[in-house]
DNA sequence: AAAGTTATTGACTTAAAGTCAAACTTCGAC
DNA sequence: GTCGAAGTTTGACTTTAAGTCAATAACTTT
């Protein structure tokens, strides 16, 4: 490959970076809908052409968009991982790695949702469509890592349970009461913290596994503060309450 | 009102009606990007102006066939509340009419965060938008009821948490499950049935919650059979096991 | 049965995704 | 430096599908 050969292939990722930078804040705003792609190469100030030569449809932006966005959680979980502490306030670090990430991506979920249904999905690349999944199976990793560990320290009972279906449990009751708390129409108003509420479940849940200790037993606000400092400074959002 | 006017009353309510039946059938097949408003409006042998006189947009049309399906929900909800039972047996109760909905409509809760999104739920008609709401509230009230019975009678301990808090930390581990169980994409597999996860994290849930008796003290396969016999005979997908 | 009223229609307008032949740019040979 | 070939970028064009509304049909009243 020649030197300009190089140049060219960093100047093309330079502008993919551009174009998704664009896309996503227009995503954020007013989802994918209302993103507009003559807009989009109007905002970029490269062609329709041009995108088309970097995403194979509208959908597939929207995936590569999701997938950076993804590739962010699954580096602040495995930063949770490394948190010095028991299974529990390891396992705490994950939430507030979660929290984190609902901070920068309110709606991620929705979108995730979305790309996996099956009209969604199949309009992107092939190759998009494994790099999602990879990082979707490293945040799942961090997790499953954790469990394991908790297992084998006896702070987590052997139940009838295999550790994937803790895993199963954990991410659906956090996605669930992230998603929950998003949709205001519910017809049911929490007043308190939505975010907050995505920590309590998941308590309530880990405490049903019988994950020692119990939540009773635990200062949380002292290993949020401990976890902040520690590993996840740059949460700005967090209020030592 | 004249009598001629109650029969036309009455043809427009079943006209509508048959326009949502092929939507709906349309919208589970290939989901709301492929529901096509020409080939609906053959597909009922109507003009597709016809259509615009019962529904003002595409959205509108997708927000009616969700709301019939959570009224069923909400119907099937209240028929668990009224098992007789303990109060965590009528919880497997809404458990059982939660799986028995998600086999009638397999991708209703997709469908259902897709409507939340801002951008979709402004397209939709005011009246539509409250018809939805109140059934959504239907189905939090028989459950939150189911709660503070238990509340009452001693079976789950009175903790820091509200009712109302119980009951949205039960709806987002159950909405997670379903979600998370028909995601394919997710990187992880779990072999088993996926609506049976539904009931399994509840449980770990309601065990979390120390709601008594916990589930290890349960024969969960005799309350589902008799939840079955008593007020879900229709569900024929149900297996005893 | 004529005039008036209401209901229905489908050709039309509009918006936006996706395409591709033409214009432009870069590169290497002489 | 110039030329032609190879590669890159473009935006006008095609296509698809939502949403509109003037024309037409059906029904009602007098």
């Amino acid at each position: 490959m020649s030197v300009t050969q190089a140049r060219k292939d960093r100047e093309r990722a330079e502008r993919e970076e551009l174009i998704l930078d664009h896309a996503q804040r227009s995503l954020l705003k007013d989802g994918f809908q209302n993103l507009n792609l003559d807009d989009l190469a109007k905002s970029v100030e490269y062609s329709k052409g041009t995108l088309y030569l970097h995403f194979k449809t509208k959908e597939d932006i929207a995936l590569a968009v999701a997938t950076r966005a993804i590739v962010e959680r699954a580096d602040l979980f495995e930063r949770a991982v490394g948190f010095k502490g028991t299974s529990r306030e390891r396992m705490r670090a994950i939430g507030f790695a979660s929290l984190h990430f609902a901070h920068v991506y309110p709606d991620y979920f929705s979108v995730e949702l979305m790309l996996k249904s099956h009209s969604f999905w199949e309009k992107a690349d092939p190759l998009r469509q494994q790099a999602h999944g990879m990082e979707g199976a490293r945040c799942f990793r961090a997790v499953h890592r954790i469990v394991t560990d908790a297992i084998e320290t006896g702070d987590l009972p052997r139940g009838h349970l295999s550790p994937e279906e803790i895993v199963f449990a954990i991410a659906s009751t956090a996605i669930g009461s992230h998603i929950m708390g998003r949709s205001s129409h519910a017809g049911m108003f929490v007043t308190q913290d939505p975010l907050k509420m995505v920590c309590q479940n998941v308590d309530i849940l880990l405490d049903g596994l019988g994950w020692k200790p119990p939540s009773k037993d635990m200062d949380a606000n002292a290993v949020d503060r401990r976890i902040h400092r520690e590993i996840f400074p740059e949460a700005t959002w967090f209020k030592t309450s």
